[in-house]
DNA sequence: CGATAAACGAGACGGTACGTCGCGTCTTCTG
DNA sequence: CAGAAGACGCGACGTACCGTCTCGTTTATCG
């Protein structure tokens, strides 16, 4: 997340800033993003279907890219509880279970958000872990937390390279929205499980 | 491609464009693009480095996203000559022999200029044909050719995935170089073949 | 109560043009002006001298042009207050005394705007009044002012061509510093008065 | 004159220069002057107006100056032979015998291009000298020779500043076209030559 | 008479300034 | 004070023009 919690000791002077505002402008941002894309959405698009002025952005988000980043990371949270995780009992169907969730494959609009946001990166090499934190990391951790219980529970091997694993499914479908512009459908995703991790981790 | 077609009836009078000027300007943009990415690219400085008229680039290509494009369209391919890989009998020796071919030292300015032009493929959808056929296909071949032929001496499962597989490293590759911001070294590349790759092929 | 007149549809809102930038910008525009010429000025100079955005300066001014003959029209006019002028009792006398007055000093700036700008008066045929109105007729203003009163006291020809006498000087001023590209001196100046205005309207 | 003498060496191979050009090219100049003015005006309007090329005009002008400098100083030239001035017998007679030549105010044209040439002075400082000798010297020239004639014959003062009073015409004529942009009628003339002129020298 | 060398129309070339537009900041006014 | 509106400094974009160079063609003189 690019902004942050109330400093402690705030002494709350003035009007209160207008955090409904937050949400709406976020989505006014999603909206162009996914219209425009990165390069062509300016900062006054979105202030002006915000109905907001520029510097309430910038009084929330440093820069163009931060509300960016700011605004993917809203679009829809990966859960981070892990007791909520599916548990059917086997890695694959574990594995087969996120699919389902609306994170991955929910919409052209998200999809055309998605290549957005990638297509920042190399404006903002300082905004990499920004990203990395936001969307890919809690990913990451979950296809981690899956692995290791599988091989708590002696279902795969016990040397499997976890960390590589973990990282292939975000890789394969950043791979197909940015490169080939391919929908990331079911079965895509189901042959990653099935062709390459249920394979490589398999006794 | 962005410019080509012979115009039919053209009468060709006044001084010729000198062609050999097209490739030394995309190279020149390549440099720039792989030091400064694709939005910190100017075209001034594109001119200069070819020693060019800014008129002489944009007489060619009508914006700076169509130079970029072209100028990744036209990068030198990796040798198709199947005939001259490495031969060393195992998969696993096939592929780490790759890593030391010069695709990946010359590769490195190749990989910069993918990280640089990832910030417009939003606006270009185009653009994401000519990088995947310039930097993605030619190492993808490599990849299906090497898995087939360990498939038919019989030294990997017959039924491994080898569309999939063939994707994974330039996957790999590519989610490091934009999002990780890393270099692609030789272990990294080591440890998706060895954790990864060979574990899902193995019988 | 304060404001009756105000425009008839203007909201006013947001931040207003601050107008004290409009002096600074078209001072800066008169020095560039007077030390490069109009061909040589350049809109950046202009806006770099002045501290100020192009973006800024085209906000006021719609071309180059306009902002020359903007600055050329609010020129410091010479003091138009006929009680200072020099009363030494002979035409020739308050003409002398004339040269002197800072209005040659402080107007060696004023005659290289003056010459600067030539270039484009073709184009800008109300630059032309500018010119006038801002460098010329204040002169000639003063110089019909002195040539009556030498009537007056009978000391010229009461016939004397006021009107055309008046002209002669800032003609010839002119003229040297368009054609000859001398120097306006003190000699150049005296040389005029003897050699023609005094010869001219002598009994 | 800007380009003229043959080199003494020229071995006069290959193709002549077909001087038949010249005139097309200069009158052609001299209309895109009339219509657009010296700063509106590009070499490629006069060549295309001209049917050549752009580097017909380089070869005979080092530059649009200069091309217009000669376009205007062989527009007219005042006659140079003093013997076939006119010789009224007074110096007002001869003076307003050459408002007739039709050197002075000859046409609509031939004013907007006196204003464009004029409105190229300060661009190119190198060729006042130029301009001076081609167009202001001719007929200064003349005056010079009148006054000289009067003195010797001791019509007026011999002391009279015949330099300064040489330049008295061209200098008003100038300034008429150029700041007041008014036509250069016959009564203005007279109202130089018998309001100034005439009286300056009177014994 | 054919070779040769220069001039020709056309237009691409390297440069430079123009006028536009976007970012991120600052200023004014309203609630 | 926060918020909407919008001007500000900055800097890159894409265009137009200058003066040069290179095409392919035409024309005059020389061998």
């Amino acid at each position: 997340m690019t902004q942050l919690e109330t400093p402690p000791a705030a002494p709350k002077l003035g009007r209160k800033r207008d955090h409904t505002r937050d949400a709406e402008i976020l989505d006014a941002a999603l909206d162009v993003l996914a219209d425009t894309g990165y390069a062509g959405m300016t900062v006054d698009m979105v202030a002006a279907r915000a109905k907001a002025g520029k510097a309430t952005l910038y009084r929330r988000w440093a820069s163009k890219s931060e509300l960016v980043i700011d605004a993917v990371a809203c679009m829809k949270q990966i859960d981070p509880d892990f007791s909520k995780l599916p548990d059917t009992g086997s890695l694959r169907g574990d594995l087969v279970a996120m699919i389902k969730a609306p994170s991955i494959a929910e919409g052209e609009r998200k999809m055309r958000v998605f290549a957005g946001v990638m297509s920042m990166i190399s404006d903002a090499p300082e905004l990499t872990e920004s990203i990395h934190a936001a969307i890919v990391e809690p990913r990451m951790a979950v296809n981690r937390f899956l692995l290791q219980r599988a091989i708590d529970r002696g279902e795969i091997r016990a040397d499997a390279d976890v960390e590589t694993l973990a990282l292939i499914s975000q890789a394969m479908v950043s791979y197909r929205v940015l490169m080939l512009r391919e929908p990331v459908t079911r079965d895509f995703l189901v042959s990653v499980i099935d062709g390459v991790i249920i394979p490589a981790v398999r006794k």
